[in-house]
Order: C-alpha cells, then sequence, then structure tokens
DNA sequence: AGCTTTTTTGCAAACGTTTGCACAAACGTC
DNA sequence: GACGTTTGTGCAAACGTTTGCAAAAAAGCT
C-alpha cells in the first residue's frame, strides 16, 4: 500500500466532522490518488478490485459523492435531460391540462430509470423567441424534450437541423425534420367524426383553437369524414384558460343551438367544459347532441355521462420520448413515431 | 482600443461557421481578454459602458452564451433549485394526484421569474433512503424543495438540521424543524366536518389513507369537530391508485352503507371516486349522503353535482415556498407558513 | 534471475468560468 | 507638470473532476 498519501498525524479514530467534500479529499484518508478514487467511484476496471471497494465502502461511509458540476464541466456531459413546455398560443394551457403533466411524470419515470435528471422550463416564446437556443447552448443538458409544439414548429424545425438530441412531442407533418412522438391526429380526429356520424349526429361542430398542429390535425381528419359522409362541420375557435372556453362555448351554444347535434371537442378539458355549458341549458347529452372528446384523462370515466373520447397513451408516448432520445444521443439519426388512437365508447356518443 | 487580442488574418467578414463557443473565443474576436468578456456579459460596472455594449452585442450576434457547468463550478452555485417529489405511501399516487402537479406548474413559474432553474426529481424512498441526501450532495443544486411529507417526516427533519435551503409542502407538526409551507389541514378537516353536519349529517366517515401527516391531520380535526358535537365518525383506509380507491370505496359502501350519512374525502380526487361509486348505488347526494372534498381541484366545481370541498390555494402556496427558499438561500432561518384552508360550498354538502 | 507482459497507480493537464490582485490609462487638482 | 484618484483591463489562480500517459509494481515465462 502507498503510504505517500497517508494522512498526518491522525491516530484516533473520532467522529469526524465531515470534512469529506472532495475526491482529494476521500484520496486523502483511503491513502491512494484523486485519480484513482475517481476510477474506483466510476466502477472502472483499471483499478485494483480490492482498493476499489475500500475506496466506495469509504464513499458511502462518508456520504461522498463526486461533484456532479465538475464532473460535467470535465466529460462535458451533464446527466440531464431538459424538458421544455412552450405556452405558445395561450399562457394558461398547460396550467389546467392535465395532460401534459400525466406525460410529465412519466417522463420524469422514464429518464430517471436510465440514469437521466429532468429539468423542467416553461417558456413563453412570445417574450423569448430565442427560448429552444438558449436552452440548449446553456450547457446543462445533453437533450432536450419539447412538449407540444405549440405554434413554434417553424423555430423547432430550425434548430433541429443543427441539434441532434431533440425529441418533440407534437403532430407529424408530410416532410418535417424534426422527431417527433405523437397520436395520429388525424386518424383521432376521424374516429370521433365517425362515431359521432354513426352514433346519429348529422351536423357537427368542433372546439378548439386550430392554430396549435395537433388541434388542427383533429380537425382536418374530422372533417375528411364529414366530406365524405356528407355531413356539415363548423370550427368554433377556443381558448384554453377554462373561463374563457367556457364562456365561448356558452356563447355559441346560445346562438347556434339548434344548427348542431354532435361535438368533437379538441381535448378532454375543452369537453367537460362541454358537458358542463350543455347541462345549464338543459340539453341532454347524448339525447339532443352527441360529444366526443380527445386524449382520455382518467376522469373522462367519472363524469355523468361517461366520456367517449380518444385515447392517446400517454405511457407509451413517454416511453416512446426518452427511447428516441438516448438513441439520438449515441447520435442515431432517428425517424419519428406516431402512435395510432384508439376510440373509446363510453356513453355520450 | 488593444490590438493585443486581434483575431490573426481574418480580414473579410465571412458567413461565420459559429467557432464561438466559449468566453476566451469571444475576447479573441472582441479584442479583449476573457475576463473583461466574463464581467461584460455579467453586467458588471468594471468595464467600461461602451466595451460592455459591444461584448453583448457580439454574444447575441453570435448566439454565445457562457457554459453554466463552468460558471457554476466556479461559482459554487448552480441557479437551478430541486424539487423532490417523494413516493412514499404509495407509488401511484402523484401521477393521478393532479394537485402535486398543478403546485408544480405554478413552482415553475415562479422559480422561472427569478431566475432559477428547476430540476425535478421522483424518488422512491423505500427503494433508495439516501434520496434526500444523495439530491443535495450532487452539487447539482444550490436548494430543494420537497413536494409533501409522504411518509419521510423523520429523514426530512433529519437533513433539515444540517442543510437550510430546504422548503416543504405539507403539514406542520408542533415543534417540528423543517420549514414548511400548506396549508392548515387540522383546521380543514374542521371546516369540512362542520358543514358536512351543518348539512345534516350525523355519522361520518372519513375516507383516505392517514399515513401521510396531511391526511392524518384532516382526519384528526374532523374528529375533534365530531367529537365535540356528539356525532360518530370512522376512518375508512383508502389507497391512493384510483382503481383501489374505487374498490375500497365501493367495498365499505356495500357492508356499511346504512352507517353512515355523510363523508369526508381527504381528497377531490378520492372525492370523485365516492361519487362515482355512490352514484352506482344509485345513493343520491347530498340527499342521502352529504359529500365534502379537499383541495378544490379545477375539476370539482365541474362534476354534477359540483362538489362541496375545502380550497387550498396552490399559486400562493408556490409562491410562498419560493419566496422561504430563497430568503433562506440568502442566510436566513425562516419560520413555516400555514395558510388558511377556505371551504367552498356547492351542491354535495 | 533476467526478461517481457500485464495490471495498477500517480501525475498533470485539461474542461470553461469567475475574480482578487496588480498594473495601466485616464482624469482631476493644485 | 507632478501627483493623487478613479476607472478599466489583463493575469493567473482557482472550482473539482476525469483521463492520456508514463512509471511502478506484480505477474508470467524461459
Amino acid at each position: 500500500m502507498n503510504k505517500k498519501y497517508a494522512e498526518p498525524g491522525e491516530g484516533d479514530e473520532e467522529a469526524l466532522p465531515r470534512p469529506i467534500r472532495t475526491i482529494t479529499d476521500l484520496a486523502r484518508v483511503a491513502g491512494v490518488s484523486p485519480g484513482t478514487v475517481s476510477r474506483a467511484l466510476a466502477g472502472k476496471s483499471l483499478v485494483n478490485a480490492k482498493t476499489r471497494d475500500r475506496i466506495q465502502a469509504l464513499a458511502r461511509e462518508h456520504g461522498f459523492q463526486p461533484n456532479q458540476m465538475a464532473s460535467a464541466l470535465r466529460r462535458q456531459k451533464t446527466g440531464v435531460i431538459g424538458v421544455a413546455i412552450p405556452l405558445g398560443h395561450d399562457r394558461q394551457q398547460q396550467i389546467s391540462d392535465s395532460f401534459f403533466m400525466t406525460l410529465l411524470g412519466h417522463l420524469a419515470d422514464e429518464l430517471t430509470e436510465k440514469g437521466y435528471d429532468l429539468m423542467l422550463r416553461r417558456v413563453i416564446p412570445e417574450r423569448d423567441e430565442d427560448w429552444l437556443d438558449r436552452f440548449i447552448r446553456s450547457g446543462i443538458i445533453d437533450g432536450v424534450i419539447v412538449i407540444g409544439q405549440s405554434d413554434q414548429f417553424d423555430r423547432i424545425e430550425e434548430v433541429a437541423d443543427g441539434y441532434l438530441p431533440m425529441v418533440v412531442w407534437g403532430n407529424h407533418q408530410e416532410g418535417q425534420r424534426h422527431c417527433v412522438v405523437g397520436a395520429d391526429n388525424r386518424l383521432g380526429g376521424r374516429l370521433a367524426a365517425e362515431r359521432l356520424i354513426a352514433a346519429g349526429a348529422k351536423r357537427l361542430a368542433f372546439f378548439g383553437d386550430t392554430g396549435p398542429f395537433e388541434f388542427a390535425a383533429r380537425y382536418a381528419g374530422a372533417r375528411d369524414v364529414a366530406q365524405a359522409m356528407g355531413v356539415s362541420i363548423t370550427s368554433v375557435s377556443t381558448h384554453l384558460s377554462p373561463e374563457q372556453t367556457s364562456k365561448e362555448i356558452s356563447s355559441f351554444l346560445a346562438e347556434h343551438r339548434e344548427e348542431i347535434d354532435g361535438i368533437f371537442a379538441a381535448s378532454d378539458s375543452i369537453a367537460f367544459a362541454c358537458m358542463q355549458e350543455l347541462r345549464k341549458l338543459d340539453i341532454k347529452v347524448p339525447g339532443e347532441i352527441k360529444l366526443v372528446g380527445f386524449d382520455d384523462l382518467p376522469i373522462a370515466k367519472q363524469t355523468l355521462p361517461p366520456l367517449t373520447t380518444i385515447r392517446q397513451d400517454i405511457e407509451a408516448g413517454a416511453h416512446g420520448l426518452v427511447d428516441l432520445l438516448l438513441r439520438r444521443l449515441q447520435g442515431d439519426e432517428t425517424e419519428s413515431l406516431v402512435m395510432p388512437p384508439r376510440l373509446i365508447v363510453r356513453e355520450t356518443a
């Protein structure tokens, strides 16, 4: 054993005041060099198995952990994945939208399991148009997951050209350059419209802001079917803050109540608001107006009547996002992942 | 102007291949020393205003941003706040509990506003008993917010003794050492019980897991009132995963339907499950059984009938957490913040 | 025992910032 | 114009790791 590093004049084992903050400190008490400690803690095979175990035991005992910042700087990787939630078209959106929050929860689990930390950033693009660049160049993250394209499609495309480790939750457009994971929104829209029509609706309305691409695609799908089946469909733009949505729905119903008998809500949240307004006007669901939502949030099956909706598999989505991102971190140029949505028939249509 | 740093032989302004990755690069093209660039970007008054502006403009133009890791290492602070969500007594809990997720959203906003980033970590204490130490010692965060005490009260207390910048969302116990922000759960419980009794209930049941301190306090408050008013109350333990909860509620109701006429649900989520089960059994709310929830989630007012519940002000909570944490980062030894809950009377009691 | 090969270790140079210190330049003041 | 002040810069040493390289130690082979 190399005695060169042996601690000076500390014969008695006394209760330590935890002076072990750096790898060098630990090296001193272990009687080896810092380099060896580093390798031992990293579990490298270059160190003698016995000293490795001894050092690891020592580290555990002192509650020592190498400083991640220093490590990140030296290794040029941080072990942190950024998760950005752009609040583009409507700032209030994700606060109330439990869909995004549930996705986030699953992402946290997936990333943790793969040994990554998660750095969350909610951004308001209109206030800071450089949000994505800034996040990436901060040097604090190894890769980024963007939750929701919002109205930032073009900016994301731009960045994607020069930055591989990015995956986005959202809608897939023909020929887009950034890697996306998401449900086939257009197909979902089709399923919804088909269900409404099958249930007897002949005059459809779509409730939702068609600014974000996901929603636009849902509407487009519904329109495809409506046109093919010779059924009318109108798009009613709502904003995502709960109060505004309710107001917009109620004023539409006040004026056009007779003109529709089927509603496709762009999200379950909107569908809930619809149910509430319909109830206020004493309009029977599905008797007088059929209703289909989108997302299949946990509460969807708890409403009265339970909501017929289009399910996106959030867990599979989170898994896909992380999986693709990790492959991109390896240098793979991965394809997008479009998942099939599923019609969940309950009682509103 | 000091020409010593002028770039060598680059006469023509050509489209740059973005070689500016470090402060030293930028110093070179600006014709100054790295130190000056650092000060200029930090907006310090020690640099000449003119050169400061010039350097900042240059940085903007090249999309340059100092590496946060290096900066963190040197300054010994990262600008990152950790948010830990312990999944103690029931792993599934927070996935479904939109209360925590909403709180998280507000936290993100508050922290961003104060210039901090947010690092999210969901932890499973029973799998890793050192979760909190590990997070703190990682060197990656300046302070930590723990969302929910779960069953980790003692561990948090231990850590609090030696680590100032930590604030916890949860329940306040007499004489505890860690700084907590949260609603006065006991008072909330009292309000709920009082309301149920005022609405005519005489035999109460509390639905919820009394393991977590928040819930235990809610029950205790309700019990206080029940005893004072000579009303019976029984505690029915449920688990937080949605399916299990529903099952537990339904089996309790099947056996003891006649023994109660008022339910205090430990959270709105549980209250929703109750409503569903009651409806299945065709028990009228509030006609046959009164119901009060806790949290006032956004959906609470959208159920049928709208849920009477106890509101916690999540936004104020997030604000309080961040505010206290920042003061602790300055070295202040702050007191806990206990916020009064508010009874929201709707139609279930 | 002498030799080569393999394992194990130490040394020192990075990684990209920030900042105390010292010096240079510019500015007043008498 | 000589001398203090201010103001603006540059230098170089940190911050705590990791890792290529070289040297030392151990092991294997005639």
